[in-house]
DNA sequence: CGATTAACTCAAATCATTTGAATATTCAAT
DNA sequence: ATTGAATATTCAAATGATTTGAGTTAATCG
């Protein structure tokens, strides 16, 4: 393992590093920003500001959007991020396939591909990820250097053998330092997460999470897994592990034994019936098939559950449910969990609902595998001063 | 609320202050450290760390501990922590008394007292509060401008109307901003946060968790609360209310139902005997009660419980149990709980075990409370470069 | 004993932000 | 319509903090 260093100290060049990133963040957030407004946010001077936006548009990240007259004096340019002025690369292996998806900077896909896996051994998973980036870097003619990063999303969890039987690990990546091979793979700096943190993301950069900065994402893989964002930063935890909340007991088994894919599955093929995909669920559910909403009725309880767990445990400023599920089912689920009474959440007054459902879709990890990369690139971090 | 800056820039200014932090946080870590040591660990040049230090040793918040020689070359001057160059005060309030504590840098305890209260108003409660602190500071004549900080412990959670009936809201304190209050009354900066949170860092500073930078802490308080450290820094969620395990449902009912002091007093009670206090509980340990034993056969495994929800959930390197219950007592659940089998934490080779006792005793959270301020004045968070 | 290694110091250079002065534009009051 | 206050921006000089480079000191290795 990389050893990471616990304390950094930082230097003139480093904090320009960190106010360029704040800078483009505050602009990404806000949309549209003049200089003084963005220098007032960050507490920075007009100047430093000025300096900086300089430099960005120079680097094309950056454009100007006209000025602005609402208030008194001298109407503010407006500056808003250059779609174009830099992107980041997606990409989601699973045990059967590689996925890849292109963002720009605002978060938008340029480009997504797939390709099948014959096996998973980290050559030939290498080899397609290598091809897969350069046919994307042509397909939309977008040069190197604007790269800002690779994301990348594996099934976790990393580096555990007490769990196994979960079937969901690597063939072959057990030894390997994942993200090194990655990062030479594809010469770009590399994020390696798990799904759930991923989607987390995504919703962060460019669905329901925009301009939240706490919250949890609950994520249907094959299992049920946790993304924490606090203050704009994923919790990886010490191991980078964190939240595998589908191993946690509840009243009635494991969590994930009554809401993930698999629990589904399960018990659809009780009944008889094999779950193929998530269209067949979709079906299922607009026929309102009795099994999978006796299924919807212990999975409801089961996010009760999950919820009392995450909002008491993390208290989030939401909780959003999203992945490998018809969005009709987690409407389904969204409505009718019942919301713990007995919650730090459980607020007189609330800005935002304590439970939604996730805007990403079906690609929620490849476009979040690419999110870690626009998050990391656009977040300064606070530090805290006495 | 007070709105939090989610993003900050940085100047020259405020990168020495981090500067400076990291170089105390980093000699308080070592014991002692020569320059070029420190410079090589904060990734800052050598002459940068000696100007730091030249600065930090005017201040006296550093010594000199003489000449290392041991490999080649000119051997380093050592400099440790001056425990004399800062010190923090640390309140706990409780619903019938009031604890100070004043901690030298080093994290040491030099003053300690309790006030009884009679009520619990803010008006009483913050006159008895700059009283002891005034007292302090005499009995040790510590000058005021050696004070780093103060850290407040009070009973959660704060600003939630939903959870009722927990009998620890302190009265009169629900409309008020207790931090303003606070500094207002001893003119320093002030750190919030409930007792699980301050036993967190009591751990950190002073205690077992001493170089573990991401670790979670059960705490038993009149329910059981959990305090989650990462990369050296509290989570404490988006409201402050992170951490409150004690509501969460396991198989079998609330957590805290098994686990918590008011569960040991309704078991005892229940048997017809009346637990009044700690030493109590500890007499009738030492006793082997067959009632305790009883309870503490479901506490274990409700302990169990919460670890799996906590490893799974955070993934730290340790958990560490601690709070307002006999060390005899803590150590037979730290032996006698299950390590949950399904686990992230679960691992072939583990550094720390998984579980372990608080080494804070009875007035943790009163030492809490100040090593919030020191670990606030010791740490500089991380931030992420491309 | 000389070569090498390493820590430290001084002075000058560099990088980035801040300060101060000047200008442009708009709103609001007279 | 005119004037004054408020706000946004820019330029040039000043400031604060780190870095660079040369030189000194002290210990170990061969």
């Amino acid at each position: 393992m990389v050893v990471i260093p616990f304390q950094q100290g930082t230097n003139a060049e480093r904090s320009r590093h960190r106010n360029r990133q704040a800078v483009l963040g505050q602009v990404r957030a806000a949309g549209t920003m003049g200089r003084a407004e963005i220098a007032r946010a960050l507490s920075l001077t007009t100047q430093t500001v000025s300096n900086i936006i300089a430099e960005l548009v120079a680097d094309g990240m950056l454009v100007e959007k006209g000025r602005l007259s609402g208030g008194r004096g001298l109407p503010a340019i407006q500056y808003g991020l250059n779609p174009k002025g830099g992107y980041a690369l997606g990409i989601e292996v699973r045990p059967d396939a590689v996925f890849a998806a292109l963002l720009d900077m605002q978060g938008k896909p340029v480009s997504m591909e797939r390709v099948a896996l014959q096996g998973t051994r980290p050559d030939s998973v290498l080899a397609e990820v290598s091809g897969l980036y350069a046919r994307a870097l042509r397909q939309v003619s977008v040069a190197k250097d604007r790269m800002l990063g690779a994301g990348i999303v594996m099934p976790g969890p990393f580096g555990v053998t007490g769990i196994s039987g979960m079937g969901s690990d690597l063939v072959g990546w057990q030894e390997v330092d994942a993200e090194h091979l990655f990062a030479e793979a594809v010469g770009l700096p590399v994020v390696l997460s798990n799904d759930a943190n991923a989607g987390a993301m995504a919703e962060r950069v460019n669905g329901v999470a925009q301009g939240i900065h706490s919250f949890a994402y609950l994520y249907f893989g094959a299992g049920l897994g946790l993304g924490m964002v606090h203050e704009g930063q994923l919790i990886g935890g010490a191991f980078g592990n964190a939240g595998e909340i589908g191993h946690v007991p509840v009243p009635g088994g494991k969590l994930e034994d009554a809401l993930s894919r698999l629990s589904v599955q399960r018990h659809m093929a009780a009944a008889g019936k094999e779950v193929t995909g998530i269209d067949m669920l979709d079906q299922l559910f607009l026929q309102k098939d009795r099994d999978l909403m006796a299924w919807l009725e212990s999975a409801s309880t089961a996010l009760g559950h999950a919820l009392a767990i995450v909002e008491n445990m993390f208290d989030p400023q939401t909780v959003i449910l999203g992945g490998a599920m018809p969005d009709a089912v987690l409407d389904h689920l969204v409505t009718h969990a019942p919301l713990p009474q007995v919650s730090v959440s459980n607020r007189p007054e609330v800005l935002h609902p304590r439970l939604m459902r996730g805007a990403s879709g079906r690609m929620t990890a490849t476009l979040g595998a690419a999110a870690l990369v626009l998050n990391r690139a656009l977040t300064a971090p606070l530090s805290y001063a006495n």
